[in-house]
DNA sequence: ATTAACTTGTGAATGAATTCACAAAGAACC
DNA sequence: GGTTCTTTGTGAATTCATTCACAAGTTAAT
């Protein structure tokens, strides 16, 4: 299949947010214009990155909600349930931990790991924390699809290189740092600095 | 000035933090190749995000790490101390209260905001927690630079439109939500529902 | 002083993403 | 059934971002 872009990506699950909205307010059809406004885009934008995957609409019509739902879900691969490790049962695992969002939408955090011995046993609102020596043990393709990392920076390339060497292909990287990996691993990052630092240019450059 | 793209902001983001690093590890200068590979980018990427505001290498030799650093602080805004409001006090405000980033940074947290009452009036890490209904005494522009939107989804349009209304120019939003903001605000979203569902497509159209 | 080895800065070329613009198809009304 | 109004899907045009490629400047060695 063609390569598909980042951002359309991350469009795509920003429709399949508001679709979710308006099925639950019962509606039954949308038009790519309407889609448009609520994701701040245009309505050629959404058109353009549906019709990488099929022409799911009705000329005249617009699109039918649930069903541009489920293409949707079906394309951004969440038929199946993923399964989610954390490493790192620090401030921002802890926060994670307690994230509704995963279970929302199908994610299912099966333990978070740390070094601390303090932590190691315990749990966090039902999810045990292991110690992080057993990362190679539990992180094999089977047991785990997805690593979020929550280390410190300095920590956090030899992590990320365990759950290589363990089989992860895709991580969630919380960490200030920017990871080396294969080209077959995916790492998405989210990096709070870097975001505050966007806003200090822009309003140093705006305001 | 000509319009700087997101991608190019964020990269000198990250190009700072290499510096940092080489600083603390006395290095005195630095190539756009080696800065380069740090960043996961190419030499002639690094050298025209620099272009856009001068030309502060010497040929043969690359940049002073020092005065690099201090260039990309100033293009970057980070000269001046930003002061921050944090609305919302539940989970992820509390964690953002404790993340040391912030400071760090030349971020300064003044307060956070709720409406639960059982919140008003205690602190979180040494930070007050205020009355939400005081936003638009306390978020106007002498006070507050950046606003961190902390509250649940179908909340954050309402609160960032008093934001708005109070003179706020720079929201960082963990809502998920796609906010609507006049042409002078900047927003920057943080949103890990998205991010996963870039893993799961990944996943799935790789895997 | 000359040569060899580096490295920057930047136009030009390429590649990628977005927007335009319009034919084609369905819906609604009379 | 015909006319009008909507809205999709998509090539073409445009805009934007990245990469190429090389002249020009600097250092280091002999």
């Amino acid at each position: 299949m063609k390569r598909i872009a980042d951002s359309t990506v991350r469009r795509l699950s920003a429709y399949l947010r508001f679709l979710e909205d308006f099925e639950g307010r019962g509606l039954k059809t949308i038009s790519s214009d309407e889609l448009a406004r609520r994701g701040g885009t245009t309505s050629a934008q959404v058109r353009k990155d549906l019709s990488f995957f099929g022409s799911f609409g009705k000329r005249g019509l617009g699109y039918s909600v649930p069903e541009l739902a489920g293409r949707l879900r079906e394309i951004l691969g969440l038929g199946r349930k993923w399964k989610i490790i954390i490493v790192g049962a620090g401030k921002i695992g802890a926060a994670l931990v307690q994230y509704r969002g995963f279970k929302q939408r199908g994610f299912q955090i099966l333990a978070a790991y740390d070094n601390d011995s303090a932590k190691i046993g315990k749990t966090m609102d039902g999810i045990p924390i292991r110690d992080i020596s057993l990362l190679e043990k539990d992180a094999n393709k089977e047991a785990a699809d997805i690593a979020v990392l929550a280390v410190p920076g300095d920590h956090a390339q030899t992590q990320v290189n365990r759950l290589v060497a363990a089989g992860i292909k895709a991580v969630l990287n919380f960490a200030p740092a920017q990871l080396q990996v294969p080209s077959d691993v995916t790492v998405k990052n989210v990096n709070m600095a870097m975001e505050l630092e966007g806003l200090s240019y822009a309003l140093s450059n705006r305001g």
